[in-house]
DNA sequence: TCCTTATTGAAAAACCGTTGCCTGATTGCC
DNA sequence: GGCAATCAGGCAACGGTTTTTCAATAAGGA
């Protein structure tokens, strides 16, 4: 056990009677090294328990291989699966990760930003649903790449994902229109955040379609907001027999503030989600929902960096993630108690 | 806009007519700089846009101020909340958060604590339940502070966090005990976990002040898990009347396959859980489980890390984390129906 | 007025790899 | 056998900060 202080390159080199580039190029493969040298610096570096310093290698190589991830909130069961999903694909591609998180702190999304461009990273993928506009072109402007969610039009050197709402949003408004629902109330999230108006707009023109309005209810997309909304929902004249939320937690708020007024799910009214969360399918009905692709979402945000650094030719693409319904217990046919109600 | 490729700390420095050594004293309070020369560089760095180089300081510092953070899955929903309040307390102590995952996967664990390294981490929280041997002293080897969860006796820089079941399994107990609960059965985890065996042993001890004994079934701590164990419980001919399990998702898992076979919790059977993750109260019914505080979790192992860090004539510690008994509605009075059964 | 002592800033040597260029040696081909 | 081409490896110049050492200037005291 050698007392000495961290080996380094050279202490390999030395070893093995060999210059430190020959190392260097054995480490990286970047230039063909005879068998038996690398056999030896291999051996060397066992011996010494040696590890490069990723510092020194990436001040050398003027860039890292650190691939960013800004997130909002980690305990929003969302995200998880998300970061999952790009990290998975990230080592895959040969990059690593770099995660922050931003707690919807001004404060903290900027030292975000500030820590992707003081540590390099060639790539970041803003995965916030809200996003200072500023902060948008404060990469480009440092020469990285990125993906942003739901935000604007791309640009050179930043690229666009869109979560499309009407494939999920027709699948659930078309199946309960077929179980013989026409009375919705939509449990919309606070009109803010771009993907709430996107969801809200969708539910909207699905029921035209059918020449139907929703009863629209901002309420913030928690556990609050469900019980607030069921509060409301309970002093109208005419209850809606089914309820759209915004996402799955409402959704499972709502199904909770029913049956604390008796009402059952889906015997009585049918409530649908948003998000398709883990615990969706566990839950007392399983929650119909529209499913969000969040693993589809880190992996294809990865893969869009990766290309945009790959083939700096192109510009920024935009592309299209689409939802889908799922359904499980927590709708059913329309019920007659509520249809005779009328 | 300039043209220019990003600018460096010489950019400033020129623009302020001062030499780099000082931009780099005015930057990090190293040393006094007149007023008036720090106000000329702040501005200069503004109007530059500068942003220093974290691999170039870091390489001249030797050391980074990444405090390293290695679990498993982050997917499992014990995670975000310990990981949020690691890398909160982090920031708060002027570190920045590395987290890496190793999906139990031996190559990518490897590859975690490798990147620790290289990376020059100067402390690590590793909150995986189980981790390699060989690891564990690994990082102390080179020098790196450390801080693991369930894992063996401290050693010159490594700490540990122990959790203790017994107050929260004991509170469980109790509690059932005196709702005239007699037959208790217990799904526990797989017992290659150190984590699942102190549970398990802590449930057998407290029973044993009651002068009773669990029915013990050993099925992996998933949804999979809590469908087998019911399965095997329904063919006992004296069925017990609560429940005990490794984890919250298994003690739904269990409610639920109860459930399809007509059997309500908590009329017919009580039912704990373990985690107290956030769906916990959101579950129908709403979950009691034993509380293993998660945050806590996270924020000691910052507080611990930082203290060996700032403290080095310390050795490491042993630090002991309890758990509590939360109540909820999964647990009721012991149920005549079965009573008169046996 | 001269000397001592704070201040303030500059110069230069690290920190540890990477990489373009160059040298010597070996092989292949006509 | 001679010339070119190929191959393996070494040298040295970076990369962008930090930090120690040292010089210069200003302030203060006797």
């Amino acid at each position: 056990m050698s007392v000495g202080s961290i080996p380094k390159m050279k202490d390999v080199a030395d070893r093995c009677g060999v210059s430190e580039s020959t190392v260097s190029h054995a480490l990286n493969g970047t230039k063909k090294v005879a068998a038996k040298t690398r056999e030896k610096i291999e051996k060397a570096i066992a011996d010494l328990n040696y590890h490069r310093d990723s510092d020194a290698r990436r001040l050398a190589r003027g860039k890292s291989n650190f691939l960013g991830l800004i997130i909002s909130d980690i305990e929003n069961p969302f995200y998880p699966g998300l970061i999952k999903a790009f990290e998975t694909a990230a080592i895959e591609a040969g990059y690593e990760m770099l995660l922050c998180t931003t707690n919807y702190d001004p404060e903290r999304t900027k030292s975000a930003f500030r820590k992707m461009i003081e540590n390099k990273s060639p790539g970041v993928a803003v995965m916030t649903s809200r996003v200072d506009p500023k902060m948008v072109h404060y990469l480009a402007e440092q020469g990285i790449v990125s993906v942003f969610l739901d935000s604007g039009k791309p640009s050179p050197l930043k690229s666009n994902l869109r979560m499309d709402y009407t494939k999920g949003v027709r699948g659930a408004i078309n199946y309960l229109y077929n179980l013989g629902h026409r009375d919705f109330a939509l449990v919309a999230g606070p009109q803010n955040r771009a993907s709430h108006v996107a969801y809200k707009k969708a539910v909207e023109q699905a029921l035209k379609d059918w020449k139907l309005t929703p009863r629209v209810l901002e309420e913030n997309n928690n556990v609050e907001g469900g019980v607030q909304a069921v509060t409301v929902l309970l002093t109208e004249k005419r209850r809606p027999t089914a309820v759209l939320c915004s996402n799955d937690l409402t959704a499972m708020s709502v199904i909770r503030s029913f049956a604390k007024f008796g009402i059952r799910v889906p015997e009585d009214v049918s409530v649908v989600g948003a998000d398709d969360i883990p615990f969706a399918a566990l839950t007392q009905p399983p929650l119909t929902t529209i499913r969000i692709p969040r693993e589809q979402l880190g992996s294809v945000a990865l893969q869009i960096l990766h290309e945009m650094l790959t083939k700096p030719a192109k510009t920024g693409t935009e592309s299209i993630l689409e939802t889908e319904l799922v359904i499980r217990e927590s709708t059913a046919m329309v019920s007659l108690k509520l249809d005779s109600n009328r």
